[in-house]
RNA sequence: GCGGGUGUAGUUCAAUGGUAGAACACGAGCUUCCCAAGCUUGAUACGUCAGUUCGAUUCUGAUCACCCGCUCCA
């Protein structure tokens, strides 16, 4: 019997549906209608995000010398978000045009003269009618007639026929008003501020006084405990602090299933460098980037491109390593995209179904934040470099004087932020004495964002047809096994002989404790193996009849092990499979 | 936030103004069973709240959630 093929459905849905039938991903609360924006991890989706998550905090600090963590709250101190700017760029008063719903940023309107015309309503044909008020505006230089234009298809868009609008025969003046829609003259909505840090109190009392934000990203907390870390741990720039935690964004349209949530975790790494000059006094130059230039290891006559590049350069090897390699893009912002602070910043992108999407930002930023932290706080937070110092004082005057003009005439290229020469001369005084502010490297990934790029590129669906001809949907999930869950299920052959039984616990108690397993005797073999399949276990280990010797001594205490890509089976001893397994993994 | 669509079992789908059904999945049992075999058997669902009605999973409204398109995405 043939079905009619059913109508091909959205690979999306089919991973989502996947991830709630095997606990990787719940929707938040779903037994309350669910919440939107909020997603949970089941059991298989902690175990991968906690892989994903070991794996970036190994490469990123234990692996290394030059880079440390740091665990900080997520409620902090309200200042540090003004300092950084989220108070002000977050909190956006917006308008919707009533009559194409458009959304508009109050602050952003042109204000404009003219006259506004009042409808108390409208008479439309087949008895239509609305009593709901209307404005419009006709721009200076334009009749009533367009404002009338723009009511009639305000009151069509609300059922009207022929809509007819009522009143407004009289224009009232008005100007540099920012009411009104500059496109097409429509009333807008009252502003409405669109703040997309949460909010919440601390201390018993609601007042505005103590107001505090969840925040909407990890990397202030490393700023805002720079000097700390500087103080305590030894380090020499350059140096990184790393971070993984979560993150609150109030966004007001989630979408894309985990993609883009309300609550998500970031992991971050901010690399603090020496400016270009420190490098240039002690070095003598710096290190210029050109495609090909050799970035495994860092050298000190780098400067903030040739470290930009060596992060991006590292993180691709990460991603190549969890199995991403050949699904990612990058894109470099252009000049104009590019916040007034940053100097090049290019985003990770990974192909996702519904679109080739951002994971991962590696921005260089200056020394923005930290100078921003040490006004708002009032605090130094200069790095004092002795190799600098030395090598300041031994540098020739005019040697220093020539960087100095030189970095004048850059500043005067600037479109904003530039400096003034007084301001750029005590910059240069500070640098001499071996003073500065570290320039920062920031990538910043996105780990919920990762966890659905692997699933989604792991995900693999397929029709098999059986050799009674009926045909199956084969699900495979191709995780990489550095990061698949569950690494090995362990399955006695027939869960109806003891002695099978007993040997697979035995296996499975031996490898437990070094890998994460999975103990499974129900349904046959084969169905053992789909389930795991669909989970992403890269490995099976299957006690047979020959593990306990009934086929010759030979293969006693041996084991089938079946690997979930190309289904290949091999035997291998009891004795040598743990080494074996994690040699794989 | 706007417009459109959809909410029934773990999943994918039926049917119905009066008792909700299947397939797969899941649990138990039988089976020398290596790639979702078979047999027996069991548990499980009308998103939420109102309204209309003698009676609502079904009709109406609101709400919540998900999907698509716009919008937004520091």
């Amino acid at each position: 019997m043939s079905a009619p093929a059913k109508s091909e459905t959205p690979t999306m849905e089919k991973i989502v549906s996947l991830c709630k039938r095997r606990g990787f991903i719940f929707q938040s609360s779903e037994i309350y209608g669910g919440i939107n924006g909020f997603w949970d991890y089941g059991p298989l989706g902690a175990e991968l995000k906690r892989n994903l998550r070991d794996a970036w905090w190994r490469t990123m600090t234990r692996e290394r010398e030059d880079v440390v963590g740091l665990d900080a709250t997520i409620i902090m101190h309200p200042a540090i978000w003004k300092a950084s700017g989220h108070v002000d760029t977050f909190a956006d008063p917006m308008v919707d045009c009533l009559v194409t719903n458009k959304r508009l940023r109050a602050d952003q309107i042109e204000p404009q003269n003219g006259m506004v015309y009042r409808f108390t309503g409208a008479t439309g044909s087949a008895d239509t009618a609305s009593s709901v008020p209307f404005a419009a505006l006709a721009p200076t230089g334009k009749p009533r007639e367009s404002a009338l234009k723009t009511a009639r298809a305000f009151y069509l868009a609300r059922g009207l026929q022929d809509p007819e609008p009522l009143g407004g025969e009289t224009g009232e003046k008005v100007e540099g008003t920012t009411a009104f829609n500059p496109e097409n003259g429509a009333e807008l909505t009252e502003p409405r501020m669109f703040n997309l840090m949460l909010k919440t109190h601390t201390g018993p009392v609601e007042s505005d006084e103590n107001v505090a934000y969840l925040r909407p990203e990890t990397a202030q907390a490393i700023f805002a405990q720079y000097k700390n870390v500087v103080d305590s741990s030894r380090v020499k720039v350059p140096f990184g602090i790393c971070q993984i935690g979560k993150a609150f964004r109030n966004e007001i349209n989630p979408r894309n299933f985990t993609f883009r949530s309300r609550e998500f975790e970031q992991m971050e790494l901010e690399f603090f460098i020496k400016p270009d000059e420190a490098i240039e006094i002690i070095s003598g130059s710096v290190a210029p980037w050109s495609e090909g230039a050799d970035l495994t290891t860092p050298q000190p006559n780098w400067g903030w491109e040739l470290w930009h590049r060596y992060w991006v350069a590292q993180r691709t090897a990460f991603y190549q390593s969890i199995g991403l390699g050949n699904v990612i893009h990058y894109y470099w912002q252009t000049k104009e995209e590019l916040a007034h602070y940053a100097r090049a910043c290019v985003d990770i992108l990974c192909e996702f179904p519904f679109g080739t999407e951002e994971l991962e930002g590696i921005a260089a930023r200056g020394d923005f934040d930290l100078s921003q932290h040490q006004k708002h706080a009032g605090k130094p937070l200069e790095f004092f470099d002795e190799e600098l110092k030395t090598a300041a004082a031994a540098l020739p005057p005019e040697a220093l004087e020539a960087m100095v003009q030189r970095r004048l005439a850059a500043e005067q290229t600037k479109e904003k932020g530039a400096l003034s020469e007084p301001e750029v001369r005590a910059w240069f005084e500070r640098l001499a004495k071996g003073f500065y502010l570290p320039h920062v490297i920031e990538p910043s990934a996105g780990l919920d964002r990762m966890a659905l790029a692997v699933i989604a590129k792991a995900f693999e669906q397929y029709e098999k047809i059986d050799p009674k001809g009926k045909s199956e949907t084969i699900t495979v999930l191709r995780l990489h096994p550095s990061i698949a869950p569950i690494k090995v299920g362990v399955f006695p052959l027939l869960k109806n002989k003891p002695e099978l039984v007993a040997k697979a616990r035995e296996v499975f108690q031996l490898l437990k404790g070094k890998l994460n397993t999975f103990y499974d005797e129900s349904g046959a073999i084969g169905r053992r193996y789909a389930r795991q399949d669909e989970i992403g276990t890269p490995f099976c280990v299957t006690i047979d009849f020959e593990t306990l010797g009934e086929t010759g001594p030979e293969l006693a205490d041996t084991v089938t092990v079946r690997q979930r890509d190309g289904a290949t089976q091999e035997r291998l001893k009891i004795s040598e499979l743990s080494a074996w397994l994690l040699a794989r993994i």
